[in-house]
RNA sequence: CGGGCUGUAGUAUAACGGUAGUAUUCGUGCUUUGGGAGCACGCGGCCUGGGUUCAAUUCCCAGCAGCCCGACCA
């Protein structure tokens, strides 16, 4: 999928450990630095080390398939923001922005990537013409940095997060309607093929829009969201605008509401005419009538998701990673030492490689079965295979999701994966 | 930004108003290899500033940092 998708363990950046941070409460946190995804520079400020990256690009990949699939152009704005795009909105003053000295020693002058609807409405006042150029859509995956006032939880609230924002530009209300029901499809899809069961739920619109808007969530204890949910058709709606509570009766079917914590990995706002007002962003239509373009913004974050994955499937002995998103598909593992099993260690590393599978060589020298084993256990990718004196000529294959273990030979091991 | 808790080696921890101990990691050597192996030797540490005191890692204050709760937010 990548570039190099075969490793060795013996030669990975990073190491597991066995104890996590004393101070780290939540899951992920504990898990990720533990495995090695990650390291903690501050506070809600993360680096993320080969393993965790492999993770997060294929999540960005998930998410380039489903935008591209609806019409979404994939672009890269810039970070830097002068003054002006955020005063000519009323954002400057709304105090999460980070504001830096850029060209000017007295006083802020510019801020970093808070969020793009100025910048996009901009550039798209200078190619927006007439009702032919719309509808357009635009996303872009890029650094977002917050003055959060709070970071916690590892990777489900930092002060600096990866996110895919994506920008509608359309004729009117109407037909930004349509490509919004178009956009909630897709962002079901992402997170459904990211292994997570994502809940469409309404929301306010905080400084972005007036309007409602909708939230994906994901139910999860350490969710620092309240969302009202009809236990049998899933209408929801979060607690700050809902009227619901725990026991009301569903409006749309009537079944049981339930209040439960859950995790917000998405978004999706419509936006009006608020931006193009501001930047001046017009067409004409097919009566030769100007009119501001309507826009919609729709946002993931993607460290955020990877961070919620963490969250709901693991067990007592670290990540089980959804397939699509673990950083590897299979974990070779060869426990003896003797020259014969690291010879045949390396020839079935070599043939997974050709073969195209994904692999974590655990190839170290003097490192206990046991370490191994619970490495393996901790990483959590889906599949692990064992090779040592046991396993003669075949390998022993295990999910980390189950604890079924089958011995096979390489050709019905590539069939399997 | 308010409240609480916590700062000791790379990591996790212990004790102590006077010489900082253990485990693990790391390095060297040997022995080991199916669920965090064994022995030996070695490297490595009290967040910062101020105060109290003959003496502070220890007590007090402030700062800074981290975590948790609240307010706020993807």
């Amino acid at each position: 999928m990548f570039y190099n998708d075969c490793v060795r363990q013996s030669e990975l950046f990073s190491k597991t450990r066995r104890e996590a941070p004393k101070d780290e409460e939540s899951v992920n946190a504990k898990l990720l630095t533990r495995g090695g995804f990650v390291y903690k520079n501050s506070a809600g400020v993360y680096s993320f080390l080969p393993l965790g990256w492999r993770v997060l690009k294929k999540i960005a990949d998930i998410i380039r398939g489903e935008m591209d699939a609806i019409g979404g152009q994939e672009m890269l704005m810039a970070a830097l923001h002068d003054k002006r795009y955020l005063t000519a909105t009323g954002r400057w003053d709304v105090g999460v922005v980070y504001k830096v000295f850029a060209g000017n020693e007295d006083e802020p002058s510019f801020n970093i990537s808070w969020t793009h609807e100025e910048v996009i409405a901009e550039i798209a006042a200078s190619y927006v013409n007439s009702y032919q150029d719309l509808p357009l859509a635009a996303y872009q995956i890029q650094t977002k940095f917050r003055h959060e006032p709070r970071a916690k939880s590892g990777l489900l609230r930092g002060r600096e997060f990866l996110m895919k924002d994506l920008y509608s530009f359309h004729v009117s209300e109407n037909d930004l309607n349509k490509y919004y029901q178009k956009v909630a499809k897709a962002y079901h899809k992402i997170f459904k093929r990211c292994g997570l069961k994502s809940i469409y739920t309404l929301a306010a619109g905080g400084e972005f829009t007036v309007s409602n808007t909708h939230e994906f969530q994901i139910l999860a204890d350490v969710g620092e969201d309240t969302i009202c949910v009809c236990e049998k058709c899933e209408y929801a709606e979060n607690k700050e605008i809902s009227k619901l509570k725990t026991g009301d009766k569903c409006p749309k079917c009537g079944g049981a509401v339930m209040e439960k914590r859950a995790i917000e990995v998405g978004n999706i706002f419509p936006l009006g005419t608020k931006y193009s007002e501001a930047f001046n962003l017009r067409f004409t239509d097919e009566r030769g009538e100007k009119k501001y373009v309507v826009m919609g913004s729709y946002g993931i974050g993607l460290g955020r998701t990877m961070g919620t994955a963490v969250e709901v499937f693991h067990d007592g002995r670290g990540i089980v990673w959804p397939e699509n998103i673990a950083p590897f598909k299979a974990h070779l593992i060869s426990i003896n030492r003797k020259q014969k099993t690291e010879d045949r260690g390396q020839k079935i590393y070599d043939k997974l490689q050709k073969a195209g599978v994904e692999v974590l060589y655990d190839d170290r020298e003097g490192v206990s079965a046991g370490e191994k084993f619970n490495d393996a256990d901790l990483i959590g990718i889906p599949y692990r295979l064992v090779i040592s004196d046991k396993t003669k000529n075949e390998i022993e294959v295990k999910r980390r999701d189950s604890d079924e273990m089958r011995t096979m030979n390489l050709e019905k091991i590539l069939k399997l994966l």
